[in-house]
DNA sequence: ACAAAAGTGTTGAGAGTACACCCATGC
DNA sequence: GCATGGGTGTACTCTCAACACTTTTGT
């Protein structure tokens, strides 16, 4: 018999199981990758949190790191994903606290609380404060996902408004890889992946102006990269 | 204040919240994928399961899925990788379950129990018999993938035997994927890739001996696919 | 007219794909 | 000697990666 019936958290010696759902919300603003954090603990030692709570009891996982998306950062409609449970059991001294990560990407231009209060704050990947517990290391691995996805599906546009430009979405493809890409070749590829489509109308700022391209809906985001092996 | 103390289990109108850890084991035997199930309920109305249970209280969740493998497939050194957590609160009649998945693969003369009692048994990823509450879903994801992982990292060889020839590890790869490949393009993809060596031996039987290969531990799976978009 | 950002093509190298025959052994 | 599975090479196409100049606007 593999499954045991009754009251597990009582049986397992008092030790109460706790399960969270966190999410890791990315955007993108000032030219850099921004993640959104809550300050927990007394100022001058302060840590920062990621957004996460308890499931309610009739919520799915993926309903509550919805709720909470939607509290912190302010819109629905957004990219979610599960990332990766955690549950080592010395992951915090007071006990036993199993994470259902959650990776988010919303626009800039939808996230609430841009200029937020001292207890919620968007930080630069490359920059973070100090993080409780094993926070950084969720962190961190949103950061791989993210970067993994950006190459092999079109989560790209979910850091970006609704119209943008081929060089704000070559800039948004740079900052979160970390690296340079080639113009012509960005054009001709992500142009040639027909996932994207101009909107007619342009953008004037310093010199030329700039056509704006918005997402298709309806692209297949048919992820055929190359096999490694046979 | 994102996170409240205190026993949550009870709280929470008094619902007990459980957490599983399941494992779905892949092997590879008789020209067919099979994965590991336990039997439940009564013979009649009798339905599988998953291989699966609670965590210890001073057990990682990574910790418990190499326990309830090592209990139920007998190696250890194997692959194991976690998979996704399920916790849609109506997953199961007789109250919330939380459960965090994993998939492993095992190669066959490795995996115990292979004509084991009449509560555990190997089945064919593609005639399963009727599983219980959601384990189906589960299975799919974990075959999904499988299929996936096949193509862009080295999780074909922890499938097979320590030395194989290219004709079964062609024929595994077409087992799992569903697809059959063409033996010359194989055959120069799998060497340029540099992930196994001869191991010296040869294998007899019908026909021409057959050159033992194995999979190179030094190998870098390093899975450097094709990018989607730029 | 000039500064500033947008936009545009070509070429060489490497990888994918399709395809048919000879080779070594056991019986 | 023949049946059985093992093993090998080539030609075409497509994608990648590297690389520099012209165009359009605002001041």
């Amino acid at each position: 018999m593999i499954y045991t019936k009754g009251s597990p958290a009582l049986e397992r010696g008092g030790e109460t199981l706790q399960v969270t759902v966190d999410v890791v919300i990315f955007t993108l603003f000032d030219d850099d990758l921004h993640i959104l954090l809550v300050r927990r603990g007394p100022a001058g030692a302060e840590q920062w949190a990621l957004p996460g709570g308890m499931p309610r009891p009739d919520e799915g996982l993926e309903a509550a790191a919805q709720r909470i998306l939607a509290a912190e950062a302010g819109p629905s409609e957004v990219y979610l994903e599960q990332l990766y449970t955690f549950g080592d059991p010395d992951r915090r001294p007071e006990g036993r606290v199993i994470t259902v990560a959650y990776l988010a990407a919303v626009p800039a231009d939808q996230a609430a609380a841009l200029n937020c209060g001292s207890d919620l704050g968007w930080y630069s990947v490359y920059a973070l404060p100090p993080l409780a517990y094993d926070y950084g290391r969720i962190v961190n691995y949103a950061l791989t996902r993210l970067r993994y996805k950006l190459e092999y599906t079109a989560v790209g546009f979910e850091l970006l408004p609704q119209a943008f430009t081929l060089t704000e979405l070559q800039s948004a493809y740079e900052i979160v890889l970390g690296e340079e890409l080639d113009k012509r070749n960005f054009r001709r590829k992500i142009l040639r992946a027909g996932v994207i489509e101009p909107s007619g109308n342009y953008r004037s700022g310093e010199g030329r102006p700039a056509r704006l391209y918005r997402y298709r809906e309806d692209a297949v985001a048919e992820v055929k990269a190359r096999r490694l092996f046979p």
